[in-house]
RNA sequence: GGGGGAUUUCCCGAGUGGCCAAAGGGGACAGACUGUAAAUCUGCUGUCUAUCGACUUCGGUGGUCCGAAUCCACCAUCCCCCA
C-alpha cells in the first residue's frame, strides 16, 4: 500500500485541491510540504499531534516536511471557526511558546540536511511593509470571496476585527514565500484551515502562474461531533508537566465505544491490516481496543517506559480494589497539622483531590471517598498524623486518587 | 460621527429595590447500573462553619437608599442600525 492510499485507509484526508496530482507527488516522495503551527500555548496538544504524525508518515515515504512556526502569525490570531477573538499575546510570550514548540517537535520529526526543516514566519512577516504588501498581495484578494469563507461564518455574527481578517492573507503569504524560497509546493493542515490554504494556492497562481496544492486532515471528532482532545479543564497537552502521562493514558482509555477504532486508525502507527481486523470487535471487547489505543499513543508521546508505567497504574487501580504502589504521591508536612491529627476534608484538599472543603464534604457525603479501600462515611473523621507516615491511598470517585504521606 | 442595545455565578440564560447565593437548561462532579464506555435514574454544583449563621459574587469605579444584580453618574468592552 502506498502512502497516499494508506492515508485514505486511515481516514485522514478531508479535502484536496487536486487529488491525482497530490497522490502522484506524495507517493513518489517528491513533495515538499509545510504545515503551520501557531504558538498559541506553551505546549503542543493532540490536534498538533495529528499533524506531526502526518508529517512523520510522509517523511517516512520520502517527502520533505517543512515545519512552519507561526511566530509572525501569532501576532494576529487565527479567527477560523472561533466565536470570539483570541486574546492578544505579547511578543515575549510568542517567543517563549515558539521555543517550547520547537523542543517538543524535535521528538517526533527528524530535522537536518535533506530531512525536515523548520522555519519561523516571523522572519519574513515582521518586516513586511504595509503599503507594499497591499499593492503586491492585497490586490490579489477579493473581500467578497474572503467574507464568504466558511472559517469566518461564526464570526460574522459576533464580529470580526480587521486584524483577524488579515490572518488569511498572512497565511497565504507564507505559502507564497515558502513556494519561492524552499520549493514548497504543498500545504497541509487541519480541515478548519481549508479556506486559509486555498488563499495561498490562489495567490501563488495569480502572482507566479504556478500550481501549488493543499490538502486538509480530517478533524478528530467524536461520535457526537465534538472535537476530541479536549477536557473540561482544557486541552490534552503533550507536555508531561501539563498533562501527566497517566492522565494522557486515561483520556484515551476512556474514549467512547464509537470512537476507538477511528482513533486507532487515525492516530497510531499500527499497520492498517491489523486495525481492519479489530473492526469486528464489539461490546466489552472494545475495552481491549481502548487499552491498545491508550498504550500506543502514550508510547508515541511519552516513550515506552512511561506508557508501561501508566498502563500498570491503570490496571492496578481498576482491576482490583487493592491499592497501587505506583499511585501519584503527595507528601505533606506534619507541621501543617498542628494538633497532631488531620481531618479527612483537609487531606482531600491538601492532596488536591478537591478544591475546597465544601467540595470535599459533598464528596464524602455522597459516598465517593475511600481511604485504603474503606469508605469514609463521616466527614468529621480524623487521622492520626503519625499513622499517615506510612501513607494512605485516598480516592475521590473512581478515577481520582493520591497516596498521601505526612512527614 | 449620530442613535439604540448588551455585560449575571464554568457556559447559555432568567432576574428591574428587600422573599437573591440569585429560576431554568447544559456541563462538571458523586452515587446506582456497567465494560475505567454509552444510555438511564438519583444527588450535587460560591466560600467558611455546618446548627442557627457569617462572608464574597451579578463588566469596573463612585453614589442614592435603612436596604442594590436591580436606581443614578462616569469609565471599559462588545453588538446592531444610520453615515
Amino acid at each position: 500500500m502506498q502512502i497516499y492510499e494508506e492515508l485514505i485507509a486511515r481516514g485522514l484526508i478531508a479535502q484536496t485541491t487536486d487529488e491525482a496530482e497530490i497522490r502522484e507527488l506524495v507517493n513518489a516522495g517528491k513533495a515538499v510540504f509545510y504545515i503551520g503551527f501557531d504558538p498559541t500555548a506553551d505546549s503542543l496538544h493532540v490536534g498538533h499531534f495529528m499533524a506531526l504524525c502526518l508529517m512523520k508518515r510522509l517523511q517516512m515515504a520520502g517527502n520533505r516536511p517543512v515545519v512552519l512556526i507561526g511566530g509572525g502569525t501569532g501576532y494576529i490570531g487565527d479567527p477560523s471557526g472561533r466565536t470570539d477573538m483570541r486574546s492578544m499575546m505579547t511578543p515575549e510570550i510568542i517567543q517563549h511558546n515558539c521555543e517550547c514548540f520547537k523542543r517538543q517537535m524535535a521528538r517526533f520529526i527528524e530535522f537536518g540536511e535533506d530531512k525536515a526543516i523548520m522555519v519561523n514566519n516571523a522572519d519574513w512577516l515582521l518586516d513586511l511593509n504595509y503599503l507594499e504588501l497591499l499593492r503586491e498581495v492585497g490586490a490579489c484578494f477579493s473581500v467578497n470571496t474572503m467574507l464568504r469563507a466558511e472559517c469566518y461564518k461564526q464570526r460574522m455574527e459576533k464580529g470580526l476585527s480587521f486584524l483577524e481578517f488579515n490572518y488569511m492573507i498572512m497565511q497565504s503569504y507564507d505559502f507564497y514565500h515558502l513556494f519561492q524560497h524552499y520549493g514548497c509546493n504543498m500545504q497541509f493542515g487541519g480541515d478548519d484551515q481549508w479556506s486559509n490554504m486555498l488563499g495561498g494556492t490562489e495567490l501563488i497562481r495569480k502572482k507566479l502562474g504556478k500550481d501549488a496544492y493543499a490538502m486538509t486532515i480530517t478533524l478528530l471528532l467524536n461520535s457526537e461531533g465534538k472535537k476530541m482532545g479536549k477536557t473540561a479543564s482544557g486541552a490534552v497537552w503533550l507536555d508531561p508537566n501539563k498533562t501527566s502521562p497517566f492522565e494522557f493514558y486515561q483520556y484515551w482509555r476512556n474514549v467512547g465505544d464509537a470512537d476507538v477504532l477511528k482513533c486507532i486508525r487515525m492516530l497510531t502507527f499500527l499497520p492498517v491490516e491489523e486495525i481492519d481486523k479489530m473492526d469486528a470487535w464489539e461490546g466489552s471487547q472494545l475495552n481491549a481496543a481502548k487499552e491498545i489505543l491508550a498504550y500506543e499513543l502514550t508510547k508515541l508521546v511519552h516513550g515506552e517506559d512511561e506508557a508501561n508505567k501508566a498502563q500498570a497504574q491503570a490496571r492496578a487501580l481498576f482491576s482490583s480494589t487493592v491499592d497501587a504502589d505506583s499511585a501519584p504521591t503527595v507528601e505533606l508536612q506534619a507541621s501543617d497539622f498542628a494538633d497532631g491529627s488531620a481531618d479527612i476534608l483537609a487531606l482531600l484538599v491538601a492532596a488536591e483531590l478537591c478544591t475546597s472543603r465544601s467540595e470535599a464534604r459533598r464528596a464524602v457525603e455522597q459516598g465517593g471517598v475511600t481511604v485504603d479501600g474503606e469508605k469514609v462515611t463521616d466527614f468529621k473523621m480524623t487521622f492520626d498524623v503519625a499513622a499517615l507516615s506510612e501513607g494512605k491511598l485516598i480516592k475521590r470517585g473512581k478515577k481520582n486518587f493520591k497516596r498521601v504521606i505526612i512527614k
